[in-house]
DNA sequence: ATGATTTGACCAGC
DNA sequence: GCTGGTCAAATCAT
């Protein structure tokens, strides 16, 4: 199956949004040398994983090195009953009034996410729903949403969120299309949450590979453990990406198993000339990168000047 | 007053 | 005819 891991461009969106997160909070924690420490830490991080995937999108060949068994169940969910368990759909039609299920969209990406509040997930951008339909097999409504600069800037991204019929508490999140609006995202997002009103879910699920999973940390008190690489599929692997652990006690946040750095070599010999400029992943990286107040890694920028640019 | 959400209707694909 | 995706008027919230 030739998309069965393509779970790449979810998880950049997921990390780089990330990173987003992350740079808020370090914002908010300058004085802090220990939180500092560790946002630096925790963005680079996000940085590598994004750009790990990146290169390793198009060797699918390499694909899981490790057994699935060692990854935590994905949270990102196939669209295609065929496929195993992740996988990006790419399409042409772009926001077009009727459904064309021949010709998937160009940008669409599935997710399952309970770091959610009915819907409105924190990533990155501005939504406005615009209908509503109980879905054939569904137990609860599937709730459609359009970028709020649709108008103003001609966004024509749009996402779909559904609970699942399993757990309410999950929603199932579907990304259509490519945000072309600029430098919203920022704007739209909600102010960092504060440690003291933020409420963190257990652990109970694979918690995920929202973008928002990065407001977690901002949690104390609570002995929490949240994994932020919890995508399965064929992850390139779990070795050279170790899972990001964090656990609060006495409101100070401690990494425990941090990923800093991935293998050079298996970074190596990975061409980004997949990636597609069109994607919601580059948008999502081109927001970061030039409304972010943080500096690039200075090697990714050396690693890949398309990208960058 | 303005913008966001709700909800019934419309339309095309299957 | 059924279904999913979108529109747009009505309603709600600020």
């Amino acid at each position: 199956m030739e998309s069965a891991c393509v779970y790449e461009q979810t998880t950049v969106v997921h990390e780089l949004t990330q990173g987003i997160e992350m740079a808020k909070q370090l914002r908010l924690n300058l004085d802090s040398a220990e939180a500092r420490e560790f946002l630096i830490e925790k963005i680079l991080s996000s940085y590598d994983k994004a750009l790990f995937v990146l290169k390793s999108a198009g060797q699918p060949a390499r694909a899981s090195p490790l057994p699935e068994s060692s990854l935590p169940k994905s949270s990102i969910t196939t669209s295609s009953p065929q496929s195993t368990e992740c996988e990006f759909e790419f399409g042409q039609n772009v926001a077009s009034k009727k459904r064309k299920a021949s010709t998937p969209w160009e940008n669409e990406v599935k997710i399952l996410t309970d770091n959610e509040i009915e819907g409105n997930a924190n990533d990155g951008y501005s939504w406005r729903k615009y209908g509503q339909k109980d879905i054939l097999g569904a137990k609860f409504p599937r709730s459609y949403y359009k970028c709020s600069y649709r108008k103003v800037q001609k966004c024509l991204a749009t996402k779909q969120v559904q609970k699942t019929d399993k757990d309410p508490t999950v929603f199932e999140i579907t990304y259509r299309g490519i945000h072309t609006c600029n430098g919203v995202a920022q704007s739209a997002l909600p102010p960092p949450p504060s440690p003291e009103k933020h409420e963190i879910k257990p652990t109970h699920h694979h918690q995920l590979t929202t973008p928002n999973a990065g407001e977690n940390f901002s949690n104390p008190g609570a002995n929490l453990t949240v994994n932020t690489w919890d995508l399965g599929c064929t992850l390139p692997s779990s070795n050279s990406i170790p899972t990001t652990v964090f656990e609060f006690n006495d409101n100070v946040f401690h990494p425990l198993n941090f990923p800093n750095h991935f293998d050079e070599e298996l970074l190596q010999g990975y061409s980004p000339s997949f990636i597609s400029p069109a994607t919601s992943a580059s948008n999502y990286f081109t927001d970061w990168a030039s409304s972010s107040s943080l500096d690039y890694p200075k090697d990714a920028a050396d690693l890949y000047p398309d990208f960058m640019s």
